[in-house]
DNA sequence: CATATATATGTCAAAAAGTGCCATTTGGTG
DNA sequence: CACCAAATGGCACTTTTTGACATATATATG
């Protein structure tokens, strides 16, 4: 499939994951998805979500719609060369359904709570096909330190035609 | 057999392994199957799991279906060359098929247990149709090893379409 | 061959983790 | 301010995991 087609898809009115929000996550690892979030995910008429850990450290969640083109790329990969092994083991290994609760809640898997150092306040992040979990303080400090040097953010940003 | 006709088995609704799981191993060696694991199992209508010596420092188990492709797999190789040799006494010979109990655990068997160091806690790892077991240290020190240059991996893996 | 030692298995119970439901709080909107 | 929807907190209940202990089986040793 190309990229594309992929692109079509978003372009053509379906709803996508945008937003900040910042939810509480309780000591059993409850967490709120925004309903914003649940809307969007009402169009796949689906009530869960996969969740994975990301590259950094934070969560990733997806509709298992757009899960499964994650699955194919990953089915693709080799299985003895080292990056892709890794990322298989690191995000397709961790990957996790479940399920949203009668008050649009989700139980985040411990080791994944661990992963992404879930403490309280949660920054949950949309990023149109998919949404990202963060520990709001993490998120902080990763943030300062990407913006950190602007300048050749702007140049690589540039350089995509942004 | 062709990747694809692999790929579509597992679109078709079939249970995967996947997450991640920390569980602890006692001094007698057993462990708990994650109730999830076991529920993929049930759809083959097996309690029972060959475990065996992955490349990696962990062990890999399968449900006897996959098994047999690994089997059949390790049939077509050659008798003479080093690689195929090596691969099936490390990897086929140290096959072993462990019972699971009424409360959802195996025995694994000592020599595995050393081979892969299972010491108190350990990581289950569900990819696709097979899990890997791995002492918690040893996985996080290959992990952060894996990942100890995110930017190189992360620009194989964009070149990769990921 | 009898005995000691280690290894394996079965069962029970405590502890930890996960789930469902209801009540309360929060925050936005008219 | 009153209303509504969303988010959170609390509690009871279920399932899963773990630890403990007793019994059984195997292995080694004198």
């Amino acid at each position: 499939m190309s990229k594309s087609a992929i692109w079509c898809q978003w372009t053509l009115g379906a709803k996508v994951f945008k937003g900040h929000y910042v939810n509480s996550i309780n000591e059993k690892g409850r967490l709120s998805i925004p309903s914003k979030f649940r809307d969007v995910l009402s169009q796949w008429d689906t009530d869960h979500l996969i969740i994975t850990k990301s590259l950094d450290k934070c969560l990733m969640a997806f509709a298992s719609e757009d899960w499964e083109k994650m699955e194919r790329k990953a089915s693709s990969l080799s299985t003895v060369r080292k990056a892709d092994i890794i990322f298989k083991r690191h995000v397709m290994g961790s990957a996790e359904e479940c399920q949203i609760d009668s008050q649009g809640r989700i139980l985040v898997p411990a080791s994944l709570r661990d992963y992404a150092d879930l403490k309280k306040k949660c920054l949950i992040v949309g990023i149109v096909d998919r949404f990202e979990i963060w520990d709001i303080e993490i998120y902080d400090a990763y943030m300062k330190e990407a913006l950190k040097d602007p300048e050749s953010l702007r140049t690589e940003l540039a350089e995509l035609g942004l």
